[in-house]
DNA sequence: TGCAAGACTTGACATGAAGGTG
DNA sequence: CACCTTCATGTCAAGTCTTGCA
């Protein structure tokens, strides 16, 4: 049901022991012991035959000139090095690096010829690919051997195994949407970046050596076994535990109890909303629009964030700009149509018929204000939460998203399984259902690569398979008129036996044409997402037309 | 009290292993 | 069994929300 984490098997007693633990000081653990993290191999100089050209003359880099070389030759044929934002951080970036004889006389990124860096490592992972089954297998081997060693760590006694164990490797930085910081070199962390997280008396881990970690702390208030700042933005990193863990199965567990306490609270939560639309206060009825976002289509809620990142948005931060108003539109009244990039750059375009107060409320604070002013002026995330979570405890604006999340999949489950279904037709309608959710949510992909090309495969399979069914049609209408005119227990079997073929030809069309709908239904929307975040692993055990198989 | 820093969850996408099919 | 699709897992960016501090 739900992988990357080991919910399903949690026993109800956690939940008391996570209420219990909850009031004591916000200690997470007792002892803590790891190996620390494991960091990406050096850099390793390429043969002296791959020659990087400037201005048609071969030039030799300085190995840490040339690393960041690779870096880009690599990512040569992806569509962002083409884009001047990308191209102008990379060669800034670059050049910071060099040594003084090497910026005199790299100058211009367009007089770089990278294309025998870029051959050299299309070939690498070439012979990569063609590697015989004992290399790879060999390979593995040696990945097993490192997940043995840094992969977990003992956190209260107990071996959990740790989500990513690796520093991240240095390369160029590839922001989502129109980053201002795409291109820009991410560098290698040294220990000496690192800080080092476990119980004060446990086995500290060693650094490589002739290195020394940052620091070494004991703080069992939070969860993280080692920590870095990225020097992109200057956040900070983590060495984390798995969704398998009990730490974070449990975390799990309590964000969909809220999301079951806010079911209790919504009817009562959403009349104050809904009375706050006529407020006397602009700031009232502001929150009282915004909570009606969040609610009735899932929107985030909308941080402020810092500038030289995408220009993105959620419910808070929307602007003028983002949202147009229709009195009327394809027939339906009240219409506020969204346009805006959230999270990842991902579009939010939908057309939704509101209340007239949403409506008319909207329209006022639209009012004398440019394309570019925020929308909800009057209010912010910190706001809105602080308001929240006096309406019930631990109410935050993401509960909504969880909440109507795994409702809808009830509901949906609810409307569209019946027990005597097909397993095909259940697997069909608990994609359904899945969908359903993710459409609210907003998950998007990217259209599979392979996608037009399977879909004209699966086409013709449906076409084939429809020419065997007319082909059987007519030998059963043969055998049968034979049978008729001359019967017999030969005749009579032979009629059987082709009923028996047609039946099983028209069962696997019916597969090959539900396997269809899904397929192209599922086109652009990603599943995944919700099925890891969002949807209560209980609903769809509990659904007793769906938990008789595996999803 | 406000806001920056810190901690933790959510997100799309890449990759590799598993498994189904002709 | 070769091929291809599917699914799980890894990666790391980008959100949310809390905490800490001036």
């Amino acid at each position: 049901v739900k992988n990357r984490d080991g919910l399903l098997n949690t026993p109800t007693r956690r939940v008391i022991l996570w209420e219990e633990g909850k009031s004591s000081d916000g200690q997470k653990w007792t002892t803590l012991e790891h190996n620390g993290p494991l960091f990406p191999p050096e850099y390793e100089p390429l043969p002296n035959n791959v020659v990087f050209y400037y201005s048609g003359e071969a030039f030799k880099l300085g190995l840490a000139s040339e690393e960041i070389a690779t870096f880009y030759a690599k990512m040569l044929d992806h569509e962002y090095t083409t884009k001047e934002v990308f191209q102008k951080n990379f060669f800034n970036d670059w050049r910071e690096e060099m040594t003084e004889d090497e910026r005199k006389v790299i100058k211009k990124l367009s007089k770089c010829n990278f294309s025998e860096l870029h051959a050299y490592f299309v070939n690498k992972a070439e012979e990569k690919k063609n590697m015989t089954k004992e290399e790879k297998q060999a390979l593995k081997e040696d990945n097993a051997k490192l997940t043995e060693q840094y992969g977990f760590c003992f956190l209260d006694g107990h071996r959990e195994k740790i989500g990513n164990f690796r520093v991240e490797p240095p390369g160029l930085f590839r922001g989502r949407g129109e980053h201002p910081k795409m291109g820009k070199l991410k560098k290698r962390i040294q220990p000496e970046d690192i800080t080092i997280n476990c119980s004060k008396g446990s086995r500290i881990p060693g650094p490589p050596q002739g290195h020394k970690w940052r620091k070494v702390q004991h703080d069992n208030t939070v969860t993280w076994l080692a920590s870095w700042v990225e020097n992109i933005q200057g956040h900070p990193k983590y060495i984390m535990l798995n969704p398998s863990s009990k730490l974070k199965g449990e975390k799990d567990w309590q964000k969909y109890e809220t999301a079951r306490n806010l079911k209790l609270r919504v009817d009562s939560i959403r009349r104050q909303y809904q009375s706050d639309w006529s407020s006397h206060e602009m700031r009232n009825r502001q929150r009282g629009v915004a909570l009606y976002f969040i609610d009735k289509l899932a929107l985030r809620a909308g941080n402020e964030k810092e500038d030289d990142t995408a220009d993105t948005v959620g419910c808070c931060s929307l602007r003028v700009e983002h949202i147009t108003l229709h009195k009327e539109l394809d027939g339906k009244e009240w219409v506020v149509e969204f346009d805006f990039l959230g999270k990842d750059s991902i579009r939010y375009y939908n057309k939704v018929p509101v209340e007239k107060r949403v409506f008319k409320n909207l329209k006022l604070f639209m009012e004398n204000k440019d394309p570019d002013d925020d929308l909800f002026d009057r209010i912010n995330t910190t706001y809105l939460n602080k308001n929240l979570n006096e309406s019930m405890a631990g109410l935050t604006a993401k509960v909504f998203r969880t909440f109507n999340a795994s409702t809808t999949l009830q509901d949906q489950l609810n409307i569209m399984t019946k027990e005597d279904m097909t397993v095909e037709e259940k697997i069909l309608a608990y994609n359904r259902a899945n969908r359903a959710v993710a459409i609210l949510c907003n998950h998007q992909r990217a259209a599979p690569k392979t996608f037009e090309k399977s879909m004209q495969l699966l086409q013709e399979k449906i076409k084939k398979k429809k020419e065997q069914i007319e082909l059987a049609k007519r030998e059963l209408k043969e055998a049968k008129n034979a049978h008729r005119e001359r019967p017999s227990d030969k005749s009579k079997n032979l009629v059987a036996k082709k009923e028996k073929v047609l039946k099983r030809l028209q069962e696997q069309l019916k597969k090959l044409q539900l396997q269809m709908t899904d397929k192209e239904e599922n086109k652009v929307i990603a599943l995944g997402t919700s099925k890891l975040n969002y949807l209560d692993p209980r609903i769809t055990v509990a659904c007793p037309s769906i938990s008789c198989f595996s999803l």
